[in-house]
DNA sequence: TTCGTGATTTACT
DNA sequence: GTAAATCACGAAA
């Protein structure tokens, strides 16, 4: 796998455009984590957007801001790891400094480093990142040290190339948030078929090429 | 195979 | 003390 620089999203990548939208780009892409041990990691099949202030579903709902949470606040492209019942989780902020929208990225497509992932996380099957949690223990990653980097500078990266193409994208309501009435909560996004979306059922698992074009 | 429940840890009030 | 953007397991069909 060729892996250069030049390919990283850029913090340009995440303004400019609703956060839905960029979640839905962000399907496909390579997220790669360059650990002590080595590289890791594979194509996002699954993202959820979070809105900020007026989302019933998001951290910074109402404008509640504290130390957990402050990263949201920071630049675009800036890493947001939070924790949630004894796991980890990762965002990406989107939109401008002090706007705190994110996308919490909850499941990828192994692609690098596949047998370090499965030393850090012994499960089978599907089971390896089908989740927010899952991918952080995939990674090892058990803390929050990684919090207010860029992207482009930190062990984490998400790459333009290479990339893989989702031959149908499907939306939906995101999992685990209570949400209130009257708040239209279609912003979950998934690789259409693909295995490691979480919570995917066995008979909406497209076999043959897991949802993508390419 | 799908759904429901309880475990468990971190961080804020 | 309590809530939380989760996970794994057991039960039922």
């Amino acid at each position: 796998m060729n892996l250069t620089d030049d390919q990283v999203l850029t913090p340009d990548f995440f303004t400019d455009r609703p956060t839905g939208e960029i979640a839905k780009d962000l399907l496909g892409k390579l997220l790669v984590y360059h650990s002590p041990l080595g590289p890791m990691g594979g194509y996002i099949v699954e993202a959820e957007a979070y809105l900020g202030v007026d989302d019933p579903g998001a951290h910074a709902f109402g404008g509640r801001h504290g130390k957990a949470n402050d990263p949201l606040y920071g630049a675009p492209g800036t890493v947001y790891i939070y924790a949630i019942r004894g796991f980890y989780a990762f965002d990406v902020v989107t939109q401008a400094t002090s706007e705190p929208q994110g996308i919490l990225i909850r499941a990828i497509e192994p692609a690098i480093g596949t047998d370090l992932m499965l030393k850090n996380r012994p499960r089978g099957e599907f089971e390896l990142t089908s989740g927010p949690g899952k991918l952080m223990q995939a990674f090892d990653i058990h803390d929050t040290k990684m919090n207010y980097q860029l992207l482009t500078d930190s062990p984490l990266k998400i790459y333009r190339q290479p990339t893989k193409q989702p031959a149908e994208i499907g939306r939906g309501e995101r999992i685990g948030v209570r949400t209130a009435e009257n708040w239209e909560d279609q912003f979950r996004f998934i690789v259409k078929g693909n295995p490691y979306v979480s919570k995917s059922r066995r008979r909406d698992i497209d076999f043959d090429h897991y949802g993508w074009l390419n």
